[in-house]
DNA sequence: AACCTATTCGTACATAGTAAGGTTGTCAAG
DNA sequence: CTTGACAACCTTACTATGTACGAATAGGTT
């Protein structure tokens, strides 16, 4: 007999700390970082909650954790390809998966613990700029301008809270009725002559600044 | 007598919501923001907990409001200044105040209700450029790689476990050696031959980036 | 059968936010 | 004065959360 009243005779696959970790990254893409509670990853794993307690030391690691196994998701610079192209590429695909887990952003920066496939993922950014001919200490600024930009701009992508051009449009209005013209008439200007334009999409703003940054690194070599 | 058994005669000052959030603020800045709860914030106003229902909704309204609080604080720019001034000005500005409650710079990107002093910020800030010649667009442009950077870097600056250069050394020794250097060459590089160097300060990095981006926006007016 | 070890679970506690309704002080109208 | 209405504050209690502690259970080994 299985060792639950499961039913009839399914196997039940054993708990690890990676089946707790995945669990807990679906739990989070799905409901929100805020609805991933003990308990609930539990029974998502059909599990009572203090079983993950022999799997993980805390919720604080899970965190750490499903932060790690996001960044094990973003592809590194491949080695030999233009520092440029390969910035690029790499910074894109940040974006995308940091907008693929919204909450990832936020508590990547309150985590404090390093995991390997963040060290990795910097250790191999840091190669290809040295490769490319950066010093170390230009290495170390253009790393720090691109991730600043990188990060911040997936957290106020996260914070806006329309995602559809009719979500914009619906909200725009919303907030310029709240929102005197006379009081933030640039504001105003800014929000009817751009944003509210058929086919506008804040999305796009980062290539702008992503462009910006790297052509101004490339200017500095 | 006096409403409740205080020390002979203090007359108790009333709460008001901008107490309450005032608190929240001091609280916040002296034991972090995780220590911010209903309870403490009671406390320190010598009140019960649930008096503070009186005067603010719920919790989430003290979150929104103290973000607010934080953001009057920042220095708006001037107007008339010369654009780049300007917005160097207000960028180390934001950077500093942020620095100054640094639990306000990932509490802010999680508040979806925009206070009043955000967006007179805001405004301003695009006024500002709209006058230095930036048409709508670009302004726009302009304004998100800005602000991106800007909280980008405040929040890898607040992640960073150190601040004095003691410390920095400290620490990356202590990575140094769970970080084989086989596995990670070039951060163990940019580790001895950049961070652990004199004079390394990772605020600095603010100012190079900070400037790149104003130069780029330059060259594109 | 007796034992060991690796898992999983039951119970219980501390701390959180806050709903519902009670208590008190103050003051205007009768 | 009395009365009653209102503002400000408090008491109690409910629910959700993380997790300490130790007991139950399973499978394999002797």
């Amino acid at each position: 007999m299985a060792q639950r009243t499961e039913s009839a005779g399914q196997q039940r696959i054993p708990l690890t700390s990676d089946r707790v970790l995945r669990a807990a990254v679906a739990v989070a893409d799905e409901c929100g970082i805020e609805s991933l509670t003990m308990r609930k990853l539990a029974e998502r794993l059909d599990v009572k909650p203090m079983s993950l307690y022999y799997h993980v030391a805390n919720k604080e690691e899970i965190l750490d954790g499903i932060v790690d196994i996001v960044f094990g998701e973003v592809s590194l610079p491949r080695t030999g390809a233009e520092w440029k192209v390969a910035m690029r590429d790499r910074a894109i695909s940040v974006r995308q998966i940091l907008g693929d887990h919204p909450w990832a952003t936020s508590l990547m920066q309150s985590r404090v613990n390093p995991g390997s496939a963040l060290l990795r993922h910097h250790d191999s950014v840091i190669g290809c700029l040295r490769q490319g001919g950066f010093s170390v200490a230009m290495a170390a600024h253009a790393f720090s301008v691109m991730d600043a930009y990188i990060y911040g701009f997936a957290l106020q992508e996260k914070t806006l809270p329309f995602e559809t051009a009719e979500e914009v449009a619906a909200i725009a209005e919303m907030i310029l009725q709240q929102m005197p013209p006379e009081e933030y008439p640039y504001l105003a200007e800014l929000t009817i002559d751009h944003v509210l334009q058929p086919g506008y999409s804040y999305s796009d703003e980062f290539d702008f600044g992503l462009d910006l940054i790297l052509d101004g690194l490339e200017g500095l070599l």
